[in-house]
DNA sequence: TTTACTGTACCGGCTGGACGGTATAGTTGT
DNA sequence: ACAACTATACCGTCCAGCCGGTACAGTAAA
């Protein structure tokens, strides 16, 4: 009965939070109940409750680790080797990583119109915007890479689960860069 | 013989599927339950019953009308006199319109996994991004137009409920098809 | 033209199951 | 001893689907 596994090297309140993600990103919504999310993350509901007093709580530890988690991103785009926007377009393709993850469970959130989930979203995005707008010196310019981005994430979102309207591929990443490069002002 | 209620000129199945198309975009999947939806329809539940015999026929009869307001739009977009990419970007922030509705409602049941939802949307693009690719010769620009589309789309349905990360004017839009048309071959 | 019957459109109460949340007694590792 | 759980039972609410009605329009034989 008992799971001696040494999987639990991961504390079990971030275990539930992967749990929680991942039924969000895998079953939308409603399949996201307190008693899937205990199952899960192999905790028993009383565990559960033990770490998140409701589900509200639960809603909450997950978005504030998805804004931790996109603030290093941030980071990680303005320092990119390659440029922002290279880095940007690039990791806008699922690629399974935690923040990916995160940001699919907070979307589904915010499509049920949480607004604690609209909220962090936006300042994400808001984020986002201002690095690559620091980065091409152009506001449209930097709306324009912004929105192939937003576009990728819900694409790459609705192919995640086969029937993919195109396979986003390394080579077509970087054609999409190159097109992206005729709209940069130029020096 | 005239109906003794002239308000209701609508048939009931139709403001029946307004109604859940409506609770879809305003409440998330959630709230459109049959209760909701009758109630917003002026119906009773046995009557929405009637019409459709689950709720399950209930998305499927909207998904029905979704295809075919998409299908007369591919056509529009095709003969648009200032040009098929001008009427694609400039449709993409929402504008109330029936086939606007109809597409959110569906994306909010594409979120929560819904694979007929998810079929139905991944058909409405293919068609709109043959259109694109037919008019601007090149299937990495049509796709790029096609991210940029969506990426509006996403932000529209963001916005539509208060804090837009950014207004999408008629001039920006504008500015944004001009910014397009730098990335379109060389004629 | 009355009577009997049929089909369409709709009402509203009910049931069974799922869900969020509470409670509580017991168990295990440190 | 205390924290971190497990296991189980329970409550109120919400929801999908079901069912027994009602109202009425048309139809057709007597």
């Amino acid at each position: 009965m008992s799971k001696n596994v040494p999987a639990s090297s991961v504390p079990t309140r971030d275990r539930l939070l992967d749990a929680f993600e991942e039924l969000l990103v895998e079953g939308g919504e409603r399949s996201a109940t307190l008693d899937a999310v205990a199952a899960a993350a192999a905790v028993s509901k009383g565990g559960l409750l033990y770490h998140f007093s409701s589900k509200g709580a639960l809603i909450e530890g997950m978005l504030a680790r998805l804004d931790a988690l996109a603030k290093e991103d941030a980071e990680n785009i303005r320092t990119a080797p390659a440029g922002p926007v290279d880095y940007l377009i690039r990791t806008s393709v699922h690629t399974g990583s935690p923040l990916d993850r995160a940001y699919i469970a907070g979307s589904r959130l915010a499509q049920g119109r949480d607004p604690r989930a609209m909220q962090v979203l936006g300042d994400i995005r808001r984020r986002w915007l201002s690095v690559i707008e620091d980065a091409v010196h152009d506001p449209d310019t930097a709306e324009a890479i912004m929105l192939i981005s937003d576009g990728l994430y819900v694409n790459s979102s609705l192919a995640e689960h086969e029937l993919a309207p195109q396979e986003h591929t390394a080579e077509s990443m970087t054609r999409l860069i190159t097109l992206i490069g005729r709209i940069l002002p130029q020096t």
